[in-house]
DNA sequence: CTAAACTCCGTATCACACTACGGAGTCAAG
DNA sequence: CTTGACTCCGTAGTGTGATACGGAGTTTAG
C-alpha cells in the first residue's frame, strides 16, 4: 500500500492536493492505518491522472466529481459521458468567442491608436472605452 | 450633485458596486455632504462607464485602475496606454489558444466515442481521461 | 535510540469581482 | 411628523483550486 507522500509523487501533486481532493470527494484511501495514516492502492495513481487529464480538458473539480461519480455509477451509460463531454465542448467554443470578442474590441482600439497617434489627453484608446466604441466596433 | 444611488442608476451597476470600486481606489466621489453622503458629478457615470467598457476588453479591475491612474499622470503617454493594450491582446491570445486546444482534445475524445461506442466499462472517454490520450492526440 | 522525514488535522490565505447583511442615521414626500 | 426609501460603515460570504502553516504524533534509516 502506497503512502500519500508516494502516491502525491507518483501522480505528481502535492499531497496537499490529495488532501483537498478528498475533501472535495473526488478520491478517499482504500483504508487507514491504525495511526490513522492514509493508504491508498495504485487505482489512487491513476485517479489521479483521470483528474489531470480531466482538467486539461477544461473539467472543474465539480464536473470530474460527476465523471467520476459515473464510472461508479451502474445505471449509468457512456452515452451520458459523451453528452457531458459535448456538453462542455461547446462551453469552451462559447468561452473562446468571448474572448475573441474582447481580443477583437481592442485590435480595434489598437488600430485607431496606430493611425491616429496623440496626446494623453486624446489617447483614442482612453476615449474609446470611455464612450465605448470598442463595442460598436466588435458589435459590427 | 449625483447621490450615490443616481450613479448607479445610470451607470447600470450596484451601489455595492461603486462602494467597492472606491475601496479599490478606481473611483471616489467629488465631495461628501454634512452628513457623510457620497456626492458625484457626471463625470462619475463616464468613469464607471470606462470601467465597464475596459472590462469588456478583458481588463482586471487592478489593471484598469493602472489605466485610470496613467489618464492623470502628466508623465504618461499615449504610447503606454497603447502597450498595455497590445499586451492585453497577446494575453487573450493566449487564452484562446489555450481553449482552443482543450476543446481540440474534447474533440478527439468525442471522435473516438462516437466510432467506438461501448458500454460504460470499456467507455472510451473515461478510458482516455484516466489514460491521458487527449494529451497525445491534441499535441500531434 | 535518536533524528529526520513523514503524516495527521484544522485553519487561514491567495486571486477575482462582487454580493449580502445588519443596525443606525438621513432625507423626501405626503 | 411619520413613513418609506436611501445611505452609512464594517464585516462576512460566494466560487475556484489550490497552497501554506503549525503543532502534534508516527515511521524509518542509521
Amino acid at each position: 500500500m502506497l503512502t500519500i507522500g508516494k502516491v502525491a509523487e507518483r501522480a505528481l501533486v502535492t499531497t496537499d492536493t490529495i488532501r483537498f481532493y478528498e475533501r472535495e470527494g473526488l478520491i478517499c484511501p482504500a483504508r487507514k492505518s491504525d495511526s490513522g495514516y492514509r493508504l491508498y492502492t495504485e487505482e489512487a495513481v491513476r485517479r489521479l491522472g483521470f483528474i489531470k487529464h480531466a482538467q486539461e480538458c477544461g473539467f472543474s473539480l465539480a464536473e470530474i466529481r460527476e465523471l467520476l461519480d459515473l464510472r461508479s455509477d451502474d445505471a449509468a451509460c457512456c452515452d451520458d459521458v459523451f453528452k457531458l463531454a459535448v456538453e462542455k465542448k461547446l462551453q469552451l467554443e462559447t468561452k473562446v468567442k468571448a474572448l475573441k470578442a474582447m481580443s477583437q474590441a481592442l485590435s480595434a482600439l489598437i488600430e485607431i491608436c496606430s493611425h491616429d497617434r496623440k496626446s494623453l489627453d486624446e489617447c483614442p484608446i482612453l476615449g474609446a472605452l470611455e464612450a465605448g466604441i470598442a463595442q460598436q466596433r466588435s458589435n459590427k
